[in-house]
DNA sequence: TGAATAATGGCCT
DNA sequence: AGGCCATTATTCA
């Protein structure tokens, strides 16, 4: 838990521009600890729902990136997905390579 | 209000 | 292995 974290929690919180769901798997995804990795679809079923591709949706429009850790969340296959609304690119498998480093 | 979109997931061939 | 369908929420027209 570091302040910074902390801070975007509650911008998360305050922020009235975001739908409900928007925000839950916002703060769903802050609650996830350094190394640990969840798919959208554990994601979402986390947040009540059983759609992976709303939670990806809310991702890609995330108001709030690169603040909020949108590279933890990773498809069932252990793809990345994607990243600041991009599917692939330099930057993914920059992501993917930083998430290799953290799940140690 | 309605239709299209999506960074998925699972099933069906 | 490849392709299609199912499910839910968001956004645009």
């Amino acid at each position: 838990m570091e302040e910074v974290n902390l801070d975007i929690r509650q911008r998360v919180l305050m922020s009235t521009d975001i739908t409900d769901f928007q925000r839950k798997v916002y703060l769903e995804l802050l609650k996830v600890p350094r190394g640990a990795t969840i798919s959208y679809g554990e994601l979402a079923h986390r947040i009540g729902c059983g759609s992976a591709q709303a939670v990806g949706q809310a991702l890609k429009r995330n108001p709030f990136a690169p603040d909020v850790p949108c590279h933890r969340v990773i498809a069932h296959d252990g793809t990345i997905g994607g990243f600041d609304g991009q599917r692939t690119g330099e930057k993914i498998e920059k992501k993917r390579a930083l998430l290799d480093a953290e799940r140690c």
